[in-house]
DNA sequence: CAAATCAAGGTTATCGTTTACTCAATTTAA
DNA sequence: TTAAATTGAGTAAACGATAACCTTGATTTG
């Protein structure tokens, strides 16, 4: 077997070239005082000739940082973990840490083996994006003091460990008002799974707006779906063969919405004009749909920035101001939304 | 600043407590002969008691490999990367790499910086998943002879180095007679940026599809996009208001294809009544349209699996067969084609 | 002008493994 | 029975960089 790798000089050559010693090499390479102008100058020169780049594993041994950041993800999938992954990205590029990506596939043995590898200080934090709390892994981070921090949505919030989320609850709010104040009486909701607060959190909203504005809940447009777009599907003929069928539909999470759309088309109902459907999240194939979907954004870079940036932090032994941060959600209005076709409300 | 990650047990410690020197513990652990089974038993019990993980860094500086394969991507978007991503991870869950994942967002300058902070052996190879051919870091990478392979579409076909591709021409072919065996005598296509290999392969096909049934070719119907959604929105457009409009649209990629959609909904044109669509890629994104689109299958995971699989190959000093592989493409009908309204052909 | 301070730089141990080489004891072959 | 081969284990030198701790000469200070 050939030599695969092209041989690197090393500090020791070029401290050799320039007459000096090593340390001096490093405090020039770690910007660190006692070194004099000249021979800084004079080093950094052969650095550049060399084409020197310091040895990884050299100093990852001897400072006990990796510069690597472990991102763990259940699955390769949807735009939710690709916004988050964005922005996790652009925080990272400006510290040097590279990041390195895990997918658990959801199998617990893959999960484990991987943690286990990560015990031998070959991380120098983790990032948690698992859409629900997997309390095995934090429990395990947190034992061997790990640093990391968990993004999105989870089962319930928790300020044991850092957590970057959003404004769920004010997301459902405001996409049911947003359908009331273009006139709909009639508002179905699809939710997440209840048993996840966060799934609470977006009907909890939608309650919320419907009592301010005076409507009274009805048990039958609200129903439960996994967030998969088969479930929107379902439901939403589920809602269509309802005695009293809803105006507008707020599907949840965009992918619910996708199913919701392909009811639709099915039925040939046309959006906006016979329903409104409004999703939740603002995954980047939103846009791409017929018509583009009207969404609750959930900024999903940011929160990845946000988490990246504290992490950041923990690994510099800095500590947070606050455990848990919550982002800010916001209506995006597309064209999937509008006043329902009967006009106004038939006065009582 | 207190400790950060708990002190783990080394080496030197289980051959203490084993009462034997390091080496033998080595040996143990990288399963080499010239160990005793009592030893080796005793040795793996200890390593067991102590929760014993290597450390990584060490092993990095003295073997020289780092258990990492970098990944380099364009721009975390589409379902297109995700794909091939999906299909690394599985090759290399096997081979117990570690992922880095790397966006250049096109950016010169942060690819140079991350070429650079390679170099020093802190990678075992490279995955390159960049849509037009940068052949400046495919040089680099020659140049110091780290491992790595391409994949997916790229300018030019090249045997310089290993690539990974899919039989686009036979795709391209395969829409088209598609389109054809359902009745339709009016076929559009969108392509991609014709300078790119990859885009004029789908256009021959769809030439060669067309010459073969017999069926003459418009140039009015074969327009040039850029593979992003607005071209789709676009050149749907002008195709409709072509004096004789097509009644099917193969758009090149499945982008388009959605914005095909958006166009044909705004027009009040029901997919596949009114108009076939045809997309190409099979991102999973395209299952969620309404209908669902009919696309040309790119084995995404397969190609990055193989990609990944050569790279080990390649990494172990192993010679790979073939420099340059193409997987196969294949037809997923779902519901965007249909035959044209009109019926059979009218008779000449 | 002696003592203290300081800047520039060097010595050397160390991080935790791997590996080429050595060595003694034991087994095998002649 | 003795030389040769095999086996189980150890020694010690890397791998490349860092950091605590010195040394030296120059400069400052009282």
């Amino acid at each position: 077997m050939e030599q695969r790798q092209i041989k690197r000089s090393t500090m020791t050559q070029i401290a050799e070239e320039a007459g000096v010693s090593t340390t001096t090499v490093s405090k020039v390479l770690n910007q660190l005082p006692g070194v004099g102008a000249k021979t800084r100058a004079r080093i950094l020169e052969l650095i550049e000739q060399h084409d020197y780049v310091q040895n990884h594993a050299a100093r990852h041994l001897r400072k006990g940082q990796s510069g690597l950041i472990d991102l763990a993800i259940m699955r390769l999938e949807g735009g939710y973990d690709l916004g988050i992954m964005r922005g996790i990205q652009d925080a990272l590029e400006e510290s040097g840490h590279r990041l390195v990506f895990f997918a658990t596939n959801e199998d617990e043995a893959t999960e484990l083996l991987w943690l286990r590898r990560l015990l031998d200080q070959s991380t120098d934090g983790v990032l948690l994006l698992l859409p629900y709390e997997r309390i095995g892994i934090a429990k395990t981070l947190l034992e061997h003091k790990i640093p990391f921090v968990a993004i999105g949505d989870r089962n319930e919030p928790t300020t044991v460990f850092p957590t970057v989320g959003s404004t769920i609850w004010l997301g459902g709010y405001t996409a049911t008002e947003y359908l009331i104040s273009l006139g709909h009486r009639r508002i179905a909701i699809i939710t997440g799974p209840l048993h996840l607060t966060t799934s609470r959190a977006r009907l909890a909203g939608y309650r919320e707006a419907l009592e301010r504005a005076g409507i009274a809940i009805d048990p039958a447009l609200i129903c439960e779906g996994n967030y998969l777009l088969g479930d929107g599907v379902q439901q939403a003929y589920a809602l269509l063969d309802l005695p009293k069928p809803p105006t507008a539909i707020f599907a949840g999470n965009d992918a619910q919405a996708a199913g919701v759309y392909q009811a639709l088309y099915q039925r040939n109902i046309r959006i906006p004009d016979a329903m409104s459907v409004i999703g939740f999240d603002d995954v980047a194939s939103t846009a791409q749909m017929s018509p583009p979907l009207t969404t609750i954004h959930q900024p999903l870079a940011e929160m990845g920035k946000m988490a990246a940036n504290m992490l950041l932090r923990l690994i510099a032994g800095q500590q947070l101001e606050s455990n848990h941060v919550e982002l800010s959600t916001s209506l995006v209005v597309r064209e999937s939304c509008a006043a329902p076709r009967q006009g106004l409300l038939p006065a009582r």
